[in-house]
DNA sequence: TGTACATCAGTGAACGCGCGTTCACTGATGTAC
DNA sequence: TGTACATCAGTGAACGCGCGTTCACTGATGTAC
């Protein structure tokens, strides 16, 4: 919390920053705005000199959430370049690896209730995330024949939706959900599993 | 709304039907116990004559849910046999179809943050659940070359992340999260997909 | 069949609480001269 | 460098609200005689 600068410093940051560790521990119905003043050293009514309110904070949690996926994932891509497979790959580790680090963003993101088309900053930032990820799908699809290749919006669907379900099921400490393999263990064999159903490694392994 | 025998006839279930309409259309976030009561057509300190509090009434609502499923799981997996691979497709279209004819129970059951070990009732309702799940995967098991069978319960768990995901993205009318494909399609395809990674059906389609 | 009684489902008022939000204000910071 | 002023981030008190929960109660229902 630098105090330097105007009287906080960066409350507006520091307000993202409270919520975020409210938002991960408590859960999206947990969080209080008032909470979130107060873990930042300040007055509820300090918030609405950066906030519209209690949502446009979520808001703007998520979309840093976004923003950050995004470069982890364009990270993870250009990491994996030029193979498209071994891109692919990457790119969908990035996935849990951020669901896992970031746990207040992802839920922020993902489970707080909050529609990615509330302010356009948020929808930008969600369409870069998608469309890195489609990328790296697209170009995987090119590697399959094209009289047996899914639609590319169909393989990234599942490929999400699978990333999704395990950080859901087999990635919070719920006890009594849990699960022999790690979530990465699970999410990596999945996947192969999917890629060799679809040709795209060889069949053995 | 039956309003024979005693005083309402039958409070408590009509408590638990109205908490399912208020956790489908509000989220488990917005369910509130008074409301819950006021649909009811009771005063709300009338819940606690037949539940502990509010979350006692959601983790019942759970194990309804929990029951049903089982219930809807056991049906279509008779239904399948004696073919294992027909059992068990019929069962995982059953998740989805009841993820999308029951969202109050699906919500209180995966999104509520009631631990299924909360009270005995809800935990046997949960295993016997999983417990059919697991034998449809397991028999399916036995039809793939001991040396790359993968073990049942990671099978299973690919499963149920792969229909969880679908269900949270893209069974739910969230605007913006839209794909071109109907959930049904998504995950019917996907676990095709899966199925022919696993060798279990042909690898032409 | 009729009456006296026990049961207990639901009432209604009250509680303390923390919420999101508003408002006039204050006082530290940055700026113009 | 020093002073007067404008800015505006954060204050503190207040608001109305609905929440979950408690309590002594009431009165309809079922039962014993």
């Amino acid at each position: 919390m630098p105090k330097r600068g105007y009287h906080h410093g960066n409350l507006r940051q520091a307000l993202v920053e409270a919520a975020l560790k409210l938002i991960e521990v408590k859960g999206p119905t947990g969080f209080t705005l008032s909470e979130a003043a107060k873990q930042a050293g300040v007055t509820p009514a300090a918030v609405y000199r950066h906030f519209e309110g209690r949502e446009d904070l979520i808001a703007e949690a998520a979309r840093q959430g976004y923003s950050m996926f995004a470069d982890l994932m364009q990270y993870a891509y250009d990491k994996g370049q030029p193979s498209a497979l071994a891109a692919f790959e990457t790119t969908g580790r990035a996935y849990l690896a951020f669901a896992r680090k970031h746990p207040g963003h992802y839920i922020a993101m993902f489970e707080s209730g909050i529609s990615v088309n509330r302010t356009p900053e948020l929808s930008d930032a969600a369409a870069r995330a998608r469309g890195i990820f489609e990328r790296a799908v697209t170009e995987l699809c090119e590697h399959i024949p094209p009289h047996k290749r899914p639609p590319a919006s169909m393989f990234s669907a599942h490929i999400l939706a699978l990333s999704h379900g395990v950080v859901e099921l087999y990635a919070r400490n719920t006890p009594g959900t849990a699960s022999p393999y790690s979530p990465e263990d699970l999410l990596e064999s999945g996947i192969g599993i999917y890629l060799r159903g679809l040709g795209l490694i060889e069949p053995d392994s």
